[in-house]
DNA sequence: ATCAGTATGCTAAAAATCTAGCATGTAGGT
DNA sequence: ACCTACATGCTAGATTTTTAGCATACTGAT
């Protein structure tokens, strides 16, 4: 059993909230990062803050024109595997099983048939694949 | 399409880890999550920051004799579906199915035969529930 | 060539978070 | 009854986070 965690970058308030933003949309310009949060400080403030996540070489940026766009460094595989895995460790004792009960027991999740398809399709090849 | 973000409560960065160690215990003393923090304060400095908790009404205490029991007070099953689903919407734009094919193809993650039947169950059962 | 609009860089300071330490109280063993 | 071990309450200070604002640079249209 794990002891201590670190899983997930341990960032403060806002920065988490932009870097999930950026998550969300791949990449983004501060205003529309600043569109985005629900709880929105000016956008001088949003753009010290992409400064500082850069500092910390949790973002990158690229120009586009006179503009910057930034985006994750850490690939979205990974981080969403330590994301999912840290809700899964925190709230389901690990158990992807579990998370899933709690989704589809949400009757608000409003789960898809062809949702249901893929995740028997992948079950099926887990079997396979997993040794 | 969601448009602004306020899923999970707004905490700081030490607020979240010792919420997230309640959750994952259900219930602790201030000692004992100091000894699940990663990079852990002083036992006072856990304390302190319980306390601020319970002020923002996110945890609650029971006495045990001498000491104070705490746990979180939002109900699990409803903090957990919004954790999850918030990393749905951050990494998967909202799709079960995606996160669950993170899950299954991390090769790390080891799902065990047992869990698989278990989600096949969850599905089959799902279809019957759904609406 | 100039002007309006929009970017960034930087800095200083307000606000919030985080921390430690001391004073005090209680349970239990001797 | 007393002492030890371990709790909590509280307060004040250090540190980090968060914020705004000013100076400056670039783009494109007139």
């Amino acid at each position: 059993m794990a002891e201590k965690y670190t899983t997930v970058p341990i960032l403060s308030r806002r920065e988490r909230q932009i870097l999930d933003v950026l998550f969300r949309r791949k990449e983004a310009t501060a205003l529309e990062i600043q569109a985005e949060l629900a709880d929105a400080p000016s956008y001088s403030t949003v753009r010290a803050l992409l400064r500082i996540l850069e500092d910390k070489g949790h973002v990158h940026h690229r120009e586009d024109g006179p503009r910057y766009i930034y985006l994750p460094v850490v690939a979205p595989a990974e981080a969403s595997r330590s994301a999912l895995r840290h809700v899964l460790d925190t709230f389901f004792e690990g158990s992807a099983a579990g998370a899933m009960a709690a989704l589809l027991g949400d009757n608000g999740a409003a789960i898809t048939e062809d949702e249901l398809k893929r995740m028997e399709t992948l079950i099926a090849k887990a079997r396979k694949g997993g040794k």
